[in-house]
DNA sequence: TGTCATGTGTACTACATGGTACACGATTTT
DNA sequence: AAAATCGTGTACCATGTAGTACACATGACA
């Protein structure tokens, strides 16, 4: 699934229950032109900037970070993260690139309950 | 510390060792213009593009994901792994951004390890 | 003393990014 | 039937990115 593709997607199922999900009302509440977000969706484009993908995230209800990544791009607060210790997040995310789902979750869950 | 500053220094300490390790050698080498690699190690241009960053890593025998730190940037290849599973790694990145550093390097010992 | 390598200043460039502006025909609403 | 709204096509643009090309003055050195 395309970036463009998905947010259409979901745009129009915002519709099918609020006619305020136009193409022409959700770039205007996000701040773009009709045409341009018209293009976004149908791949006509490059994916827009960070800002303007979670504007359109916040509108549409979807995740951010999930929307980034379609956009081929990673959240900034992300990037900042990881350049403040660039060898150490470096490996870590070296040595978890193929584990399984529930061991980064599980990773995840003990430092948020803080046992280290 | 700035990128050029961190780059000029450590391609001077080279220097003493070795005499080609000149501005217009090292240019040479990763396949840049002399006058270039000036402006790079004088902060006179944004520092350059990820390639360039790792030859210069390369040349300089510095760690490439510290260069690229300076630089503002963050490996493709990273990014690539956030990519892949963007809502999972941003909540680890967002939860590991305070801990300490044995923390991250605990964990990411436990997953080379295997016990997952 | 002439040659050669060194670092740097100036000018320019190609391509990518992230859009705007506006008109048009089709459909919907009143 | 008129007015408003809709999605979209075409044309254009400002800024950023990542450099190249080349000349110049300086210092080493043989």
């Amino acid at each position: 699934m395309t970036f463009g593709k998905y947010i259409r997607n979901a745009r129009e199922n915002r519709l099918s229950e609020d006619r305020t999900f136009s193409v022409r009302q959700v770039a205007q509440r996000i701040g773009v032109e009709p045409s341009y977000l018209s293009k976004i969706e149908r791949d006509q484009v490059a994916p827009p900037s960070e800002a303007t993908v979670r504007l359109l995230a916040g509108e549409l209800g979807e995740d951010a970070d999930l929307l980034l990544a379609m956009a081929g791009k990673v959240s900034g607060d992300l990037r900042n993260i990881i350049m403040q210790r660039p060898q150490l997040f470096a490996e870590l995310l070296r040595q978890l690139k193929d584990a399984p789902d529930h061991a980064i979750e599980s990773v995840a869950r003990e430092i948020r309950d803080g046992d280290w």
